[in-house]
DNA sequence: CCTGTCACG
DNA sequence: GACGTACGTGACAGGG
């Protein structure tokens, strides 16, 4: 049937159908493989209820649904940042977007797409072609950008809110009738898809100046008339901007297309075909429904794998099965080793554990292998265990009954870098980094360790031992049973390998069992995006640093050991003789007794266990009395610190095959989001102090490279500005001023060109400690000043600054009401202590404060993380380590300026497009042949 | 193994 | 009115 007259077509926008249900359903998988499947189930629903909900009188003779093809469209080429702030497709969607377009064709219904084009332009095309052969035309979407198409028997239907949309509705929502909508966009701009449009004018602002000038090419052309000068100024400055808008919104009309209307005349199913369709995707309720409703029997589900259990259906998930350690299989040959890479084929997932000879990622070497999939069921693949007694040399013979590790390492690689089988992990950057450098790339994962993260952060740890006890009742056999403690610990390469069986297995085992419990909890409790945004993508960026390791220059720390020591020597000479008799300057307990019994000095307090307090505070209190003896254990102290943690410590961190220092990261160690770094801990090598800072010189670059360091400037105090919504402090980030200067200023009553350094120094005491939570007490000690001064400085603070306190008390509330708090990337971090009496109160009452600002910026440099890799690809540069607001690179000293621009354009726009920040930021760069001069 | 101390952001 | 307080970490040494 030809279109004309009395046609009615209806177009559906199918992008923003498969991006909807992505978004509303849980993660649902295909049973039989793990294939994510959800947005193709929601897809099905909603093209079902779309031709149920249309079979009565105007009903369309006509029918598509239209997709977006491509990600380059001609809009690109107009202007490179449209859409350009857009995240990435999730990997859980890549795999069903064909598949849509499959459900679409098997409900016969014609499936339009264009390479180059948005779904957006074939709507328009058609609108326009039906519009002219006399036709009607509801467009199913509620895309804004759409209703510039909106008119002339052509209406929208917003399928969420079951509402139609004409003309009138078109001008609520924009103040102007459909044909001059694009003039609007093109003045608003649209953050969405990236579109500039006129600074500083929104939808409201646009509809006033379209109504009174007419038209968008007018308004332009009467510019000068306008009254409001900021208004005008803005549209005369941003003229070629805004015109580049208007081509951006408007949609392409006039499309060639290889069909014609008639081609798109509504069809019937064809029953065998769809049916066929919705039971290969194992959706047993629609695929009885749409049986039901065309008259037929429905197909009885194909069960690939009835022993295989979906994660997603709570009752499969058999958490509370026993653990049988007699069930876990050894696997000792490759036919067995195959029987179980086809059991994860099987089901789409595989849980992994390795086993090492040691807790050191570079150094270990791998003993063995264990997999699960399904609970209860797992096996352990000993390939390097030793048999017998040692030699002379400390060797033992190869244990019999192992099959060869590149054997079996062969086998296994396939299915570790299978895209379309997920393999879990407790932890696994670590057995990622083991099967790296055995020539593996393990991917996709997940990790039960970073979903316990994402989900409970605050509430327990997230080792695997804690997890098992909490969530599985049951007690992992420890480690230290096979091992053995202390001096006579042996690796797990000597473990029997009967007894190495039952505990790896078992692992492997609990992780699966954890995944199956944690994985829909994340959709449940809204942390699915927190998890596959900021934890998940970090896994592979922080193993890659790890290996990459920073060179460090053993001769120049080995130096200043000796320095030190010789230092230390003088002064503890001094020390005894001050104090009459020796003893030892590092013992807290001997100095309490020397200061506050023998030498009588005023101030000795007693802590908790009985022993006199010798804290740095309490010497400085004394040295400034003007007694010696503090003065010079104070000098003692810090030398010590940095002889025993730096200077000595690092030089044995040193690995002897790369000569450099290889970091780990702990992605779950801190609750508000931010790494801790051990073995050793580089976020804490010396900076303060001008002694300690030279220990940064021993962390060097390669031969022809440099050391690069690029830190986010105030990010903190910039997410206070933003998140408590103070406009003087986002004005002076704006604007680039002294913040501190600014602070101290506004409280002080003191002309910025009149500041001294001592009243700047001041707000920036309190500026710190409002982030801290701030408190009278705090603040005192820390400016040494009597607690009231402080008390009255953060009165004042909180008068100059009433929308800070009210930022406080709100969190403190919300934490009160909810027990969490949140990031502005919805980050939780729990709180259970809030509701405390007693003096836990305020410390959870400052943690709760403190947990918004410190995880937002911690998100941000992990948002800038996850993006590196492919910011820096082809440059010569390697990112090494991360020091929470700062990171590390080395680069080619011929690729410095390159790299820059590149990490600084990526650090700085972190937040988008997920969060627009009221206050830019910014970053510090430095360069230079060690980490001293870098910073 | 716990505590005190001190290094960092 | 007294009490005890800045937020988040990790490493080391001493001492039981």
């Amino acid at each position: 049937m030809s279109f004309g007259k009395g046609c009615h077509l209806h177009l559906i926008d199918g992008s923003a159908f498969i991006f909807r249900a992505f978004h509303a359903l849980p993660p649902l998988t295909r049973k039989s493989d793990g294939l994510p499947i959800g947005a193709v189930a929601g897809f099905c629903n909603m093209i079902f209820k779309m031709v149920e909900d249309n079979k009565g009188p105007d009903a369309p003779t006509h029918v598509a649904v239209v997709f977006d093809k491509g990600s380059h469209t001609f809009r690109n080429d107009m202007y490179d940042q449209y859409k350009a702030n857009r995240d990435e497709m999730p990997e859980e969607l890549r795999p069903q977007m064909p598949l849509t377009r499959e459900a679409t064709r098997a409900f016969n219904i014609a499936c339009v797409e264009k390479e180059g084009f948005e779904a957006d332009d074939i709507i328009a095309t058609l609108s326009v072609q039906a519009r002219e052969a006399g036709g009607r035309v509801t467009i199913i979407s509620s895309d804004k950008d759409l209703m510039q198409l909106v008119g002339g028997g052509v209406e929208m239907f917003d399928a969420m809110k079951n509402k139609r949309i004409d003309s009138d509705g078109v001008r609520e929502k924009f103040g102007v009738g459909p044909e001059r909508v694009v003039d609007v966009q093109a003045l608003a701009g649209d953050s969405v898809d990236n579109v500039p449009g006129a600074p500083g004018i929104g939808i409201k602002t646009a509809a006033l100046l379209i109504n009174e000038y007419g038209d968008l090419e007018s308004l332009l052309d009467r510019a000068e008339e306008i009254k409001q000068p900021k208004r005008r100024q803005t549209l005369i400055d941003h003229r070629a901007q805004i015109e580049l808008s208007k081509r951006l919104v408007q949609l392409d009309d006039a499309m060639l297309l290889d069909f014609t209307l008639a081609d798109l005349e509504v069809k019937e199913p064809e029953a065998e075909a769809l049916l066929t369709f919705l039971n290969e995707m194992e959706f047993r309720t629609l695929t009885k429904r749409v049986a039901d409703n065309l008259g037929v029997e429905a197909p009885a589900i194909a069960d690939t794998n009835p022993a295989g259990a979906n994660p997603n259906e709570a009752a499969d998930a058999p958490v509370n099965l026993p653990f049988v350690p007699e069930d876990y299989e050894c696997v000792r040959d490759a036919d067995a080793l195959k029987t179980w890479i086809a059991k994860a084929h099987a089901c789409g997932w595989v849980a992994v554990d390795t086993e090492t000879t040691s807790l050191n990622e570079m150094r270990a070497e791998l003993v063995g292998i264990s997999l699960s999939v399904e609970p209860g069921q797992a096996c352990y693949i000993p390939l390097g265990h030793k048999d017998g007694v040692d030699d002379l040399f400390g060797s033992a013979a190869h244990a019999d009954g192992q099959m060869p590790m590149d054997d079996a390492l062969a086998l296994l690689k396939p299915l570790l870098e299978d895209p379309a089988v997920i393999k879990i992990g407790q932890n696994m950057k670590y057995d990622a980094k083991i099967f790296a450098r055995n020539g593996v790339s393990v991917a996709p994962i997940d990790d039960t360790m970073l979903m316990s993260y994402a989900l409970n952060a605050g509430l327990h740890g997230h080792g695997m031992d804690t997890l098992s006890e909490r969530y599985l009742e049951h007690t992992p056999i420890p480690i230290k049973s096979l091992l053995g403690t202390g001096k006579s610990a042996i690796t797990f390469d000597r473990v029997p390998v009967d007894d190495a069986v039952k505990y790896a297995a078992e692992d492997a085992d609990i992780t699966l069992r954890l995944w199956k419990l944690f994985k829909p909890q994340l959709h449940q409790k809204r942390v699915t995006t927190v998890y596959e945004t900021l934890e998940r993508p970090l896994v592979p960026v922080l193993a890659k640093m790890e290996m990459t390791g920073i060179k460090v220059d053993r001769d120049t720390l080995s130096r200043m050991s000796n320095a030190f020591a010789q230092k230390m020597a003088g002064l503890e000479a001094e020390i005894h003789e001050l104090a009459g008799q020796s003893f030892n300057v590092g013992s807290p307990k001997q100095l309490g007794e020397i200061l506050f019994d023998k030498m009588e000095l005023p101030g000795g307090k007693k802590g908790k266990t009985g022993a006199y307090a010798t804290g740095a505070d309490v010497l400085e209190d004394l040295a400034s009395e003007g007694h010696n003896l503090p003065a010079r254990v104070l000098d003692w102290r810090q030398l010590s610190k940095l002889k025993s943690t730096y200077t000595d410590a690092l030089q044995d961190h040193i690995n002897p095959d790369t000569g450099r220092v290889h970091t780990s990261y702990i992605q779950s160690g801190a609750n508000t989001g931010r790494l801790a770094s051990t073995d050793p801990n580089l976020q804490n090598i010396p900076v303060r102090s001008e002694e300690g800072r030279r220990i940064r010189e021993a962390f060097v670059a390669d031969e022809g490279k440099v050391i690069l360091s690029l830190d986010y400037s105030q990010i903190e105090l910039r997410i206070l500005a933003h998140v408590a919504g103070i406009e003087s402090l986002k004005q002076a980030f704006r604007e680039g001023q002294d913040i501190h200067a600014l602070t101290a200023s506004e409280m002080f009553d003191v002309p910025l060109d009149q500041m001294t350094p001592d009243i700047r120094r001041q707000a920036k005491a309190i500026n710190f400690g409002v982030i801290y939570g701030i408190s009278g007490f705090g603040l005192a000690r820390n400016l040494r000043i009597p607690r009231k001064e402080a008390q009255g400085f953060i009165d004042r603070y909180f008068e100059r600054f009433p929308g800070i306190k009210e930022y406080m008390d709100d969190t403190v509330a919300f934490a009160k009401e909810h027990g969490y708090v949140q990031t502005l990337f919805g980050r939780k971090i729990n709180t259970p202590e809030i509701g405390a009496k007693g003096p836990q109160a305020g410390f959870a009452k400052r943690a709760a404060i403190n947990a918004p600002i410190q995880g937002t910026a911690a998100d941000v440099i992990r948002r800038a993380m996850i993006r590196m890799p492919e910011a820096i690809e082809g440059l010569p540069a390697k990112m090494l380590l991360q020091v929470h607001d700062e990171l590390l690179f080395e680069v080619d000293a011929d690729g410095v300026d390159k790299t820059i621009d590149a990490v600084r354009e990526i650090m700085e726009n972190a937040s988008m497009p997920a969060v627009k920040l009221d206050v830019p930021l910014t970053v510090d760069a430095g360069q230079g042949a060690n980490w001293a001069e870098a910073h």
